[in-house]
Formats: structure tokens, C-alpha cells, sequence
DNA sequence: CTGAATCCTGACCGATACTG
DNA sequence: CAGTATCGGTCAGGATTCAG
């Protein structure tokens, strides 16, 4: 199906605040990173914890939430002492991953030339 | 060239920060819009305005800083009276196009499935 | 181990008024 | 027209502590 920029940011009479916000919450300042972290496969919240650097504990529980609410992270809850706890992709998050990787493989190849434009720009103003 | 999931989170030391930078920048709040509406054309400050539907005039001004400094925005000003400045997409910012599409046209596809997830995690929390 | 609750700081961002 | 400047409210999010 044909996709046009204009899809991006439909006003909210075209129904476009529903489609706005689900980027909205998947570019967020942790979701991406989660959900491509579980893309190596299903993990607790301790080896996430881990992996995802500098996220604070409080802000890993609550963004895991999200994907969680929207289907795209599953999470089991084994009856142990001491608790464990486990997150894995769904279907729904595996089909995330190209398109994410899509820009992620924009912001890595175009890295360079981004720097250099910023510094040519921070040095016009001084 | 092979990306994997683990490119969007490398840490500190791989030089993963600004890669991940990269992103944070692209997908804030109205940086996707403002290109995505860029690649009508060429167009003013007050036009941009009109058809980014909800953004401030503050925000307009202080956001399109960012893909500007980027170089993915250029910015033409016009010696007149009352004064003219224009916003075109570079063939950086223009690249930036497919893969931003390609988020999107997966939000729209996969809408319905994570509204109806959503209602079914918020019927289950009461 | 997992995660909820509380406190607190700074950043975001809208409203408004002003300028070249 | 295209910004800049200032004020102020809201809220993201870190540090810490408590609980099951």
C-alpha cells in the first residue's frame, strides 16, 4: 500500500491523532531501545536492566509498560520466590524491528555527515 | 550492509551515543512532522505553520533549529519587506524520507491490532 | 528480584508580548 | 512576516526508599 509523508501528521479530523501517537510512543526516549534489546530474545527485568545503559529502574518499569499495553511485549510471571519475571517480543513487536532498524541503519550511515553539518553550523553562529 | 537491533543501544564505548542520539533528535515531539511536511515542498515559515497542525509558534521556530543544524533542512532567507524565509528538505533530509515512511505505514497497518490490545490490558486492569 | 511510592529538579512547552 | 524574550505551569524522569 502506497504510503505518502502526509500519512506521517494527518490532522486529527482524518483520524490522524490515533496514527500521530503511535509513533509518538515508539520513538520515545526508551521504547525503541527495549523493544530492539528484546530482539535478542526473551530476558528478565534484571538482564534488561543491564543492557539497556542508563535507563533508571523506575523509568524500565515504567516504559515497559507501554509495549506491554500495546501488544508488542509479552510478560510471564513465574510463581518463585525470589520473583522472576520475564519480557519477549510478541509477533506484533518482532514486525517492529525492520522498520526500526530501517532508521537506525539511516542514523548510523548518515552519522558522519550529520556531525559535520553540525559543526559547520554551531561555528557560522559563532 | 547487516544491521543488527543491537546497532540502536551500543553503549557509550562502542560509540553508541551518538548513534542513539541520532534518533532521540529525529523523533522528538515535532522533527518527524516538520520534515514529513517539508517533503511537499519548499515552503515558508507561516505555511509550515498553518500545516503542522497544534505546534506554537515558539515551538515552530525553536524545533526547526534542530534538522537545520542536522542539515536536513535549508533554510533560505529573502532580503525583502515584510521579510520572506523559506524551508526546504536537503537530499539529506529527503533521504530520511523512506525510512520514516516506513515507521509510519507500520503504525498505520498495525493500528487496530494495538487499539484493541490496548483495551483489552485496560479492561483486564479494571 | 521485581516493582511501587515518594520526593524533587530541570526541561519542555504554551501563552503572551515585543522587535526588525 | 518571522522571529525573540520572558513568565509560568506541567511533567518527565532520576534518586531513594519501601514492599511482596
Amino acid at each position: 500500500m502506497q504510503r505518502h509523508a502526509t500519512d506521517l501528521y494527518q490532522n486529527e479530523a482524518g483520524g490522524g491523532r490515533a496514527i500521530r501517537a503511535i509513533p509518538d510512543r515508539i520513538c520515545d526516549k526508551w521504547t525503541m531501545l527495549i523493544v530492539a534489546t528484546l530482539d535478542e530474545g526473551r530476558m528478565r527485568f534484571t538482564d534488561l536492566h543491564k543492557r539497556v545503559t542508563g535507563i533508571s529502574q523506575r523509568m524500565l518499569t515504567l516504559t515497559l509498560r507501554n509495549p506491554e499495553r500495546d501488544g508488542l511485549v509479552f510478560r510471564t510471571v513465574y510463581a518463585e520466590v525470589p520473583p522472576r519475571v520475564e519480557y519477549a517480543l510478541t509477533p506484533l513487536g518482532e514486525s517492529l524491528i525492520p522498520p526500526a532498524l530501517a532508521l537506525a541503519g539511516w542514523a548510523i550511515e548518515h552519522s558522519p555527515r550529520i556531525g559535520a553539518s553540525r559543526t559547520a553550523f554551531d561555528a557560522g553562529r559563532q
